[in-house]
DNA sequence: TTTAGCATACGAACTAAATCGTAAGCATGA
DNA sequence: TCATGCTTACGATTTAGTTCGTATGCTAAA
């Protein structure tokens, strides 16, 4: 296994890093200007956030030019996974089923989508 | 409907929760004897955040005696609910589905349980 | 060459949360 | 009675996260 330390992205590390994971590559500016339909803080926020975030490890970023492009460090998968993982323990007693049937009662979810649920869980089933 | 403020319990008070909803009452002492064994902070760290819920209006208490008697003021379901919505928005794009799906993947799910998602999706597809 | 504009860097202030030290009250048993 | 131990109350400190002001540098246009 790699070095992979246990990193848990604040709230609004987390709203940047959709938008790379989105995004896939973005200055600073672009995250900014994304940044800014939710909320209304100063660009050298975002900046100052981007520069931790690289420190932490959660993001790289190429400074071969004067406009830095960054890039997310984690996966969002992985990220998923590690919040989903921190809820169940803390909030469901470590039973991932509880979490899926609370989830799958909260929203409404297309016929697709309860389709694709069904062949996940007939695969599970073998 | 009820006053129902969108009260988010942080970490540390989520944590005195899931005893509360185990314990259904609870002194300071019994919550601290309990957290102190995933934690080690003292006994008045748990007093302070227990005071702090109770203004916040997270747990009820009853002080006829000298010895206060805490409970937990918010249900687990509701809690569960607002931490899932908010995690379904920032972590899977507002998708519950891809939530069930990263969440069945995760972990191993007992032939029962795999059942009981079976029969709540059948409801679903009704 | 100078100026305007946009970039990074970084310290400092502000805010929220967690932790603890200490005071004070009230029982109970010596 | 009085000391011991447990309780609550609460201010102060510490730590973490967010936000911003300002310095500084580079580049391109006038």
């Amino acid at each position: 296994m790699t070095i992979n330390k246990k990193l848990k992205p604040t709230e609004s590390e987390l709203e940047i890093l959709a938008i790379l994971w989105d995004k896939e590559k973005a200055t600073v500016r672009e995250v900014h200007e994304e940044l800014s339909k939710n909320k209304d803080s100063g660009y050298t926020t975002t900046l100052k956030l981007l520069q931790i975030m690289f420190e932490k490890g959660l993001v790289t970023r190429d400074d071969s030019n004067k406009t830095h492009i960054y890039e997310a460090a984690v996966t969002r998968q992985k990220t998923q996974k590690q919040f989903l993982d921190k809820m169940i323990n803390t909030l469901f007693s470590g039973s991932s089923t509880q979490l899926v049937l609370q989830a799958l009662g909260n929203q409404k979810a297309s016929k697709g989508e309860l389709q694709e649920i069904q062949k996940y869980l007939d695969n599970l089933k073998k």
